[in-house]
Order: structure tokens, then sequence, then C-alpha cells
DNA sequence: GCGCATTCAGAAAGCGCTTTCTGTTGTACG
DNA sequence: CGTACAACAGAAAGCGCTTTCTGAATGCGC
């Protein structure tokens, strides 16, 4: 049993255990055109006798396309990207696809590493998850393995990022949603504002707190430079970041984390130093990750419909190849008001 | 530019440009054999002009295997997978390895159609992450698939499952885990316990529940039948089971939920009806999801290193494929209390 | 200077499929 | 009864690689 059988049972000995010639076996197990009945059962027994699956690369090569799709996000265990790999599966599912799921860890090389290493695997699509870098080698060395990748006929689609990038996209509303966020958090009666930043190199940590600080402004609120800290973007980084804002002697009334993730290590962070919040300092985040509402207090953010922006961008990626040029998709964040924020008093 | 430029470019065309045999080219992309100098640098230059990538499914079909490994997991927005899905992701760059990752959703079904895309992609090793079913019907038809796809080398390896499926396997010690636990609690003084499980058919819930029964058992204490309480096994199952204890007008001193991911819906149900914790009731979980020390209060749980267990159950499969036998490695959950449970007054 | 081993490039044979092309049979028609 | 045309099975040509087999140089010993 556990002798050298070391090879795959082929459509070749299929057929023969059939009686049938290769093609009619072929014919039968992908249904391509009819068959004569006895003939058909005879294969299909034969399959099923011998436990029979098709090489898909074999498939591949013989011109039937690949069955999957390549999804890269920068790190699989978080929330956020967890949330949006979730649609993406869900929906590729229904494509009949399979999909394989890379992180990066935010190291740009890994990330042009993998672009390469599904275009080798001739994936139908590439979806690109999360923020893309403001880097210009690193844009172009994307842009070099994607542009032949597209050339070839491979599909690709981006959630959260563009510039440079001449794909389908589902684009959240950062700039917009933070706005809207500084606005509610100003009808709190809140004036003195903390942000707490992820890298400013990623598209989306800029455009949030840019937004939130035009709001802000047009409010005639001003936001001092030593009140944005920087850290990684998270839950360890937002903890840093909010004990660094302590460190500082800084004590604003609010605090604007760019992601939930962060947002949650401040949580702790604060409570640790036995800060409450919302009673001594309001605390709100950005993306509605599921597990905010179960957090003490329930976190304000601005949701996003994350398991629907994952469905998006895989249907952009997988229907209607033949779109000219790209689509943006723009997805409209929703002010969430928990108990993580109180007016102030 | 955009013209019907539908084809890939091939080894072919590169050995064409670098006026080289097919062969040749090959040879320098592949470090296989020496070449002479000057040709190298032409295949190279050619290389790098056409902008070629190898298509990988003509590799794999040409004899040299897969670059991917497949990894089934039930959701992938669940942080206990999420957090194992970490580690498997990083041993299995470490291999060079790309990882395809499918969820199943929990559906016996799929997780079987799963294995078959994965057999057909020639997948080096399937990693399946999670409890298996109890069913009888399921594991046939895992096997019928499974023991095909290992006779002809493929590697199979696995989280948290075992029963009937002859593979190597990472287990964590759920069993003395959640007794260690109970031992803990009873130690705080409770005798009057409900525990919150998931679907009984799944394994690990069944040897959960039983570690802590007998745990409980051993001291003398005895847990009714209507104190333990079944739901999906989800953040949403956990908050239902804690709001039918209260339904029935249970009031134990401590509850165990046999997952975090059901605690933490059971700690928010809690609350929600104005029950403290750890005042009113302890809750304790399992697993040591990476999110638990955030709660208010931070949880009491059997930690398990989630991320070293999925390095484990990669490199198990990828490491010395010659191994006769299948291994198991035992993982000890290790009790961690947390503010969620109080020594009882 | 000749025969031999040694390098290394090229030709060609697959890997397991799909699909086009060919050929054979059976049926309907004039 | 012979021809035309479906209908369907089989032969064979790739798909893009890796690798074995061949063969042409080169360097060496005697």
């Amino acid at each position: 049993m556990v002798t050298g059988e070391r090879t795959h049972v082929t459509l070749q000995d299929v057929a023969r255990r059939a009686e049938v010639s290769l093609a009619t076996a072929s014919r039968v197990l992908n249904g391509t055109s009819q068959v004569r009945a006895d003939l058909r059962e005879r294969v299909l027994a034969a399959a099923a006798d011998l436990a029979y699956t098709p090489n898909a690369h074999a498939q591949a090569l013989a011109g039937a396309s690949s069955q999957a799709i390549g999804v890269i996000c920068h790190d699989v265990s978080d929330p956020y990207f967890a949330a949006i790999a979730r649609g993406v599966m869900r929906a590729a599912s229904e494509h009949g696809q399979l999909v394989m799921l890379a992180s990066t860890n935010r190291d740009p090389a890994r990330e042009v590493e993998y672009i390469a290493m599904l275009r080798a695997q001739r994936a139908r699509a590439i979806l690109l998850i999360g923020s893309g870098f403001e880097d210009r080698a690193w844009e172009r060395s994307m842009a070099a393995e994607l542009e032949p990748y597209q050339r070839a006929g491979g599909r690709v689609a981006v959630v959260s990022r563009h510039r440079s990038l001449k794909v389908d996209a589902v684009l959240p509303e950062n700039r917009e949603g933070s706005a809207a966020l500084a606005r509610a958090l100003l009808d709190l009666g809140h004036r003195d504002f903390a942000v707490l930043t992820g890298p400013l190199a990623l598209t989306t940590v800029s455009d949030r707190l840019a937004g939130f600080r035009d709001a802000l402004g047009e409010a005639g609120v001003e936001l001092a430079g030593d009140h944005v800290i920087e850290a990684p973007f998270t839950r360890d980084g937002g903890h840093a970041a909010a004990t660094e804002l302590m460190r500082r002697g800084l004590r604003p009334t609010c605090v604007f984390a760019v992601t939930d993730v962060m947002a949650i290590g401040a949580l702790t962070a604060f409570r640790d130093s036995g800060l409450d919040v919302p009673g001594d300092v309001s605390l709100a985040g950005f993306d509605d990750i599921p597990i905010v509402g179960d957090l003490t207090p329930p976190l304000t953010t601005v949701a996003l419909p994350l398991d629907e922006m994952g469905e998006r961008v895989t249907n952009l990626a997988l229907r209607d190849p033949r779109g000219r040029r790209s689509r943006v998709e723009r997805i409209t964040g929703r002010v969430v008001l928990r108990a993580s924020t109180a007016p102030l008093r």
C-alpha cells in the first residue's frame, strides 16, 4: 500500500480503463460536447474508481485558465483585512475561484515579490488590499510587475489605493469620513484634539489626517503639530502613541486614532494609566471593525462596510473583464457615535 | 499599447531574443548548470527587457513541483484562525511557499471541495486548521480525498483534529487546559458554574467541555445539564448563549465560554443586562486571542501560542517529508488569570 | 600529433491536459 | 440505391517549461 506509488492518476489512466480515447474522456469530464451515453458512463465510473483529479496545472497550461485569484494584504491577523478578506472569499467562491492570500507585513519588496509569484501562477486576478506607500521607487516596481500582467489579460483591482495605478478600485472616502467625524466631535463641544496616526507615507493615513485637520480648521480649531503622534499602524502602535501623548503632558479632551486597531491600543493605554474614557478623554477610531462594539466603552468610529468592500473588489476584478478604463467605487463612511465619546461638560 | 497583445512572454521569446536555445535560457534562469558568461548575460538581459515571468503551471507540469501550500480553515475573520494563519504565512514564506487560504464557513461539503481543488493545484502540502466534525460520512469523504493526495506525495498536517486522519498534527491539549482552568476557578472559591459551548459535534468543543466537567467532578462539584448552553461557535453565539443563561434565571458565580470569541459575546451580553464582570459573575474563555487583553475587564483564559502553532504545522508539513508515521506535537495551554475572574466573596 | 575525457550548447522528449482536425458511422434525402 | 450530411469518436497538435540525450568544441596525456 505504501509502496512507491508516487504518481498521480492521469486522464490517460481514466481513458485507458474506460477503453476510450483521451479526447472522449476529457469531453465527458468537462461536458464540452455530447458523448454517447454508454461511453460516458464508463468514463465516469473509471474516474470515480481511480479517484481521479485533473491536474490544474495541465489544465491551465492547455488553455483553460487558472482557477485562482490572488489577494495581497499587509497582515491577515489585522481585523480590518480579515473582515475584507471574508467578503473576498465569499465573492470568490461564488465565482468558483480559489483564493491565494498573502501577507506582506508592509514590506514593499515582499509585495512586489508576491505579485511576481501570482503572475507566475497566472492568477486570474490580483487584488491589492490596503493602503499603498507614497514611494516613487516602489510605485515604479509595482507598475513594472503589474503592467505586463494586465497586458496579458490579468485583472487587477485594489482597495484603498490608487495613485499611479490604473486599475479598478474600491475607495473608502477617508478624507470625507474623518471630516464628518471631526464635525460630529466638534458638535459634542470638543475643541482640544489629538490624533494618533500611522506612518504618514500611507495614503490612507494622510487622507484621514488631512480630512480631520481640515474640518477642524473650518471650525476655527487648529490641530497643533505636537498633538499629532505618529506610530506603527497596529494595536501596539496605538498603545505607544497614547502613552507618548500622556508623556508629553498633553490632555486633549478628545483623541482620534486613525484606525480602530490603533484606538484599541490607545484605549488600553488610557485605562492602564487611570484615565477614564470618555470621562477624562473621548476616543474615536475609524473602520468599525467587528470587535469595537464589544469594547468598554464601545468605540465611536467611522463605519466602513468592510465585508461588502471585499465583495466589491472581487466583483470588480472578476466581472466583465472587457471594461476599457478603470472603474472606481467610492465607499462612504458613516459616523457611528458610541459611548467612547461624550459631550464636553 | 492596448492592442490585442493578449499573450504572455515565454521562455521561447527570451531564448530567441538572446539568440540561444530554449535549454540554455532555462539553465541560466534556474542556475541548473554552467553556462558561458556571455550567453548568460544575454539571457538575463533579454529576460529583464521582456519582463519575463516563468509560467508556474508549465514549471509545475514539467516536474518542478508547485510553490504553494493550501490552508483550509473555517473562517478567516475569526481571530483564532487569523492568529494561526499569521504563523503559517511567516513559516511558509521562509520555505519560499505561497499560501492559498480557503474558508469553509464550517460547511463540511465545502471543505471536501476545497481539498479537491488544492489537490488539483498540486499544492505541496495541505494544512487543516480547526476542529473536525464528529461525522462518519464526512470523515469518509475527507479520507477519500486526502488518501490519494498523500499517496501521490502530498503532505497533510492539521491543527486541532485527528480522529481517523493519519497525518501530522499540532494538538492543543484542550482537555487538560480546561481542566487546569477549572481548578484555578475552583481555587478562587467558585462552586456554581455554567458553560457556554459551541456545537458539541466539534471535537475541540467536546474536549474542552469534558476536561472542565471532569475537573469539577474531581472536586465534587457537579455541572448540571441546564448549565451547559450550546450555541454557534461565534461572538454572536456567545452573546446568545449568555442571554439564554439569564433567561433561564440561572445565576452561576462563574461562566466558562469554550472559546474567547464566544466569551467576548458573553461579556457584552452581561454588560448590556447590567451584570458586572467580575462583580456579579466571573467569566473565562479559552485561546488567548490577541484582543482579550484589551477588553474591560481583560479576560481570564487558557493561553495557546497560536502564532507558534501555525508555524509548527507548517514546518511539520514542509520539513523532511520522508517521515514514515505521523508525528504529533502537543501544545500545552497556560491558564492566565486576568481581571474577568474574581475570588468568590 | 592523435586519441581520449571533459565542457557546455542545442535538439528533442515529455509533463497532463484541451481542442482542432480527421475519419467513421448512421440517417435522411433525392 | 447512392449521395449528402449530421453526429460523434479518435488522432494529434500544441500550451511553456525541464531535463535527458546528442554532438561539437576544447584541453589533456602519451
